[in-house]
DNA sequence: GTCTATAGGTGGATAGAC
DNA sequence: GTCTATCCACCTATAGAC
């Protein structure tokens, strides 16, 4: 069936981008993992690179859709924490989950590949990023006026790193304290909630002091 | 030369991995760039993999250590600032920096493959970074007994989420508004004092509310 | 220590039958 | 749309001369 392979393509390139990268990722390990054939990718996708593309489109256009939305509704008056929440929980939000809680991999595919940055995914990253980035430095200059634009611009970009790390290595932040006999609930929600509490916190810190050189030694 | 050779290796394994990643680095290039032989990789280190661990243990050995003494020389009443200055700025200091002030080439190396993850640096990483996280969570947990230590856990790993994402796109951030006639200063004592700043107001902030899932639609 | 040459394998992509 | 067979460029690693 035609559809259900293009399909199984995605969900197969999703898993093993998610896993191991792009680069590291050959065709026969993805065509096999999707019970499909070798050339199955080159007819459907035309390429290897068209392949990620549509994998990272298929899950940040309604993610960014979602977020533009949630910016929209919001009342002028909003504070900071509810920008950031637009910001943040469409990705959790909608299936971004596995049936317990934890983080599906589909949000760990759209962190890996934000930092492998194959060449050519950086001009569509900056595509689908850069309006929505400067919609919500300028919502958050709002709710912050004490603080200059470049801090801003800055500390959004501080929650996106925050957020790629944390959408790639949940599972592993949480084994190595389970090792310890420590349980760290590591569901999509409380992953959001303690993420959301943390920018918030971020973002509205008081404007950086210049470093004293001498303390840093 | 024997050592020099072995240098250049690293020096130009360090740039291409910071900027392509390790599995889409090849040796050709790698040698090419080096302007040494094909073959001096294997005879130097062994394999590429074994480069890659020099490559990293190298910049992330010094930095560690220093990081630790650092931690070690605070007073008991230390506030959180202090924690993450000694945690953040020894990853900025010591050469980190190009000489117009930006960040160098050889922190980026750190954030990607720390993103990357190839299966053989996994044990690497985690060997590096256990104890010293440890110990940077307890000692958050000094400053700020009203939060549960699940939750400085998850904080101190956002903040090495933002510290990787910006090593790997500091210029890349800046260049977005430089193209828009805004100039943003990303030398490295910038980026160390506005990630100091954020990371402190986001460890020391509110603990989470369980979130509304109603508020989420 | 450095080089050339090459082994031995895998990569993405395609041609053409069905 | 799916398959097999195959091309050929490129990969890491090594053998052996210098």
């Amino acid at each position: 069936m035609s559809t259900d392979t293009k399909t199984a393509l995605l969900d197969a390139a999703e898993e093993l981008f998610a896993e191991q990268g792009f680069a590291a990722t050959s065709m026969r390990e993805l065509t096999q993992r999707a019970a499909a054939n070798i050339a199955a990718v080159n007819y459907h996708f035309g390429s290897k690179a068209d392949l990620a593309k549509e994998v990272l489109r298929r899950r940040i256009e309604p993610i960014n859709r979602e977020r533009a939305r949630r910016l929209d509704a919001l009342p002028d008056e909003a504070p900071a924490r509810d920008v950031l929440r637009a910001f943040l929980e469409p990705v959790f939000s909608g299936g971004a989950c596995e049936s317990d809680g934890s983080v599906h991999g589909f949000c760990r595919v759209v962190g890996r590949l934000n930092v492998e940055q194959p060449p050519f995914l950086r001009e569509f990253f900056a595509e689908q990023f850069r309006g929505l980035a400067h919609r919500f430095t300028r919502r958050l200059a709002d709710c912050a006026p004490h603080l200059p634009p470049e801090t801003l611009w800055w500390r959004l970009h501080f929650v996106v790193g925050a957020l790629a790390h944390t959408l790639m290595n949940a599972h592993l932040i949480a084994s190595i304290r389970e090792a310890e006999g420590v349980v760290v609930p590591h569901d999509a929600a409380t992953i959001a909630g303690e993420l959301i509490a943390f920018a918030t916190g971020g973002v509205l810190a008081p404007e950086p002091h210049p470093l004293d050189p001498e303390a840093t030694k």
